[in-house]
DNA sequence: TCAAAACTGATTGACGTCTATCATCTCCTC
DNA sequence: GAGGAGATGATAGACGTCAATCAGTTTTGA
């Protein structure tokens, strides 16, 4: 029941072990027959190297980089904890992992980090996409030295990149709307979309999938133009609160980006009935929000899954192996089914 | 930058390398004050033992056990395919996990086929529990002859399994109570819970946590008392829609076990408006009923994720480190966030 | 046909840990 | 102060792979 080695392989190719190991890692000069006799008989006898007895003797540890935004942004704040705790985590593993922070929604100055980047330091580097030529241009860089790059929470440079972990945008959009659809069963309403801005792709793909469902026949329900607030909580408790007044038959409020505090403060102050809120990401903010009853589910894209199975890919590449892009299911949270508070998510 | 061998904590602690083996390892015959010194030297050098070397060096194959319920039930065919997907993945890392069937919900057969198990085969046992004391009996005699054994899915024996790996019932119910009143907002209502048995623990817990988030005050819902079909799609379909035919004001069903194709076939019959549903645990059928908008929300532990946690678990016993709980957050589907089809849920 | 090139095999010492054996050395006890 | 128990050190061979070297064989082509 002992799992074939190397040796086991050269043997039954007939082969020594040092052509049998040429053949396994490439270095070349075996001749033709050689080679295949060695590849059936990895074949055959279904050889895996055992990657950590590789590791041991090459003395290698996997060198990951990570550019996440700086600021206290909750959800940028949750990820970098996530991140923190799964570097300690993985130690064990042989993976070190580095994490650099760079300026949120700037694309230049990220793109500038990877220029500094040497190629040589690192195994796999791990960023948020922005839509940027700049962007595009450092990634390929490090793509061409033979530095693979994945994509994390948000896409770009889909042909370069290898791997990309995140939600599909558009998706939960229409689990928004889905939402409202339920909230709104046997009665009419309005429902008012605010996102930081239309220049960002992510939003416009929320609002994009809220819209088709809300919009389908037999929903009972109008979507109105979306409200930009910059992901200020400022902003969005300015306009948001102007536009309630304005019109009292809003029934639903969907906020597809940041600045929720601003929002959460203005649902505190209503005093009878208030329209439905649907948030996205769990951050203590919002969590908060749920448990008192002030808005009533929250999106979630489970950073600290996210950042673990980033990871998980980044090492697959790392060992040449394929590593497929994960899409991660966005979670709905009610006011029930959080996660315990401390324990990031579930994710030990 | 190298992390510290057992050599160098050795060195550190002026002593040979045997004695530090011999403290790192309990073999004994150590002075306390030489084991005080390489103590201290491990923690100064943050010293952690390379699991893989060690595990290279003992040739130590993780060898699990796991105990399933046979039959086609829906959900224990996604929790076996599961653990087949998990067990050719972590074979890389010497996990060799065993899978032997039960019959379900029988604890006596499960208690026998844990007094035939010889706990020198295997490193750590995972069951589904059950209220029974022949099978406490039957962890207990494992237990003692050094085997530790894990719960999944539904606890039992709490005082005796390392660990427990799944949902709080509790909760689920609440979350299914949750959305009952979300889909109710502003208009009363009437819910029909159904379950196997009163006699299920899991069974009683979530209807115990609907109950209490439907019956609290200003909900508007009101919630009957609970049917009995066994898991048994037959008896579901004919009780439910006598039931149905009895009360046409019933306007949200609680299915909180299984049989749920009865449901879903009585569901498609119903022309015009029908209950909100709401299901536990995606399935092919709950799935396809979701699509096609027959159903509203199926609330879904995750068994992907649940076996994947649940053999994390088992190998940190097995390495005696400290394997915490792992309440898995039940994740609410609807029509437009499900996983991709042929992808686990995600879990590679 | 002969030298160069291409290929093959044998061997060795890592990597960090486990396990076993054997030889010392230091006490304590009678 | 001899005998024994207990503690300690030294050493060696595994585990499966990597990486390098060197000697030897076969093939190629001019």
């Amino acid at each position: 029941m002992r799992s074939p080695t190397l040796h086991d392989v050269a043997r039954s190719a007939g082969v020594s072990y040092s052509t049998a190991d040429r053949v396994l890692n490439g270095r070349g000069g075996v001749a033709e027959k050689s080679a295949q006799r060695v590849q059936r008989a990895i074949e055959e006898l279904g050889y895996r190297r055992d990657i950590h007895a590789a590791n041991l003797s090459r003395r290698r540890n996997y060198r990951f980089l990570f550019l996440l935004p700086r600021g206290d942004h909750g959800f940028f704040t949750v990820l970098r904890e996530a991140l923190a705790r799964e570097t300690v985590r993985r130690m064990v593993d042989r993976l070190v992992i580095t994490h650099r922070e760079v300026p949120a929604f700037d694309a230049e100055a990220l793109a500038a980090e990877l220029d500094a980047t040497n190629p040589e330091d690192y195994d796999c580097v791990a960023l948020i996409g922005v839509d940027s030529a700049a962007l595009d241009t450092a990634i390929r860089r490090l793509v061409e030295n033979r530095l693979p790059v994945i994509t994390l929470v948000s896409d770009s440079a889909s042909d370069l990149r290898q791997s990309y972990i995140g939600i599909d945008n558009v998706i939960a959009g229409r689990t928004a709307g889905r939402l409202m659809r339920l909230t709104h069963l046997g009665r009419t309403g309005k429902v008012q979309p605010i996102l930081g801005t239309l220049g960002v792709r992510d939003h416009r793909d929320r609002l994009q999938g809220a819209t088709e469902v809300i919009a389908a026949a037999g929903s009972g329900l109008q979507i109105l133009p979306p409200i930009e607030v910059q992901d200020r909580p400022e902003i969005m408790l300015g306009r948001l609160s102007d536009i309630l007044q304005g019109d009292p038959g809003i029934t639903g409020i969907y906020s597809i980006g940041g600045g929720n505090r601003g929002l959460i403060e203005l649902l505190d102050r209503i005093t009878g009935p208030r329209p439905v809120a649907v948030l996205h990401e769990l951050t203590p903010h919002s969590r908060a929000a749920l448990e008192r009853g002030v808005i009533d589910a929250v999106i979630d894209q489970k950073p600290a899954e996210e950042i673990s199975r980033a990871i998980d890919a980044m090492r697959a590449i790392a060992d040449d192996m394929p590593a497929p892009d994960s899409r991660v299911v966005p979670t709905i949270y009610l006011a029930d089914n959080l996660p315990d508070q401390n324990a990031n998510g579930g994710w030990t």
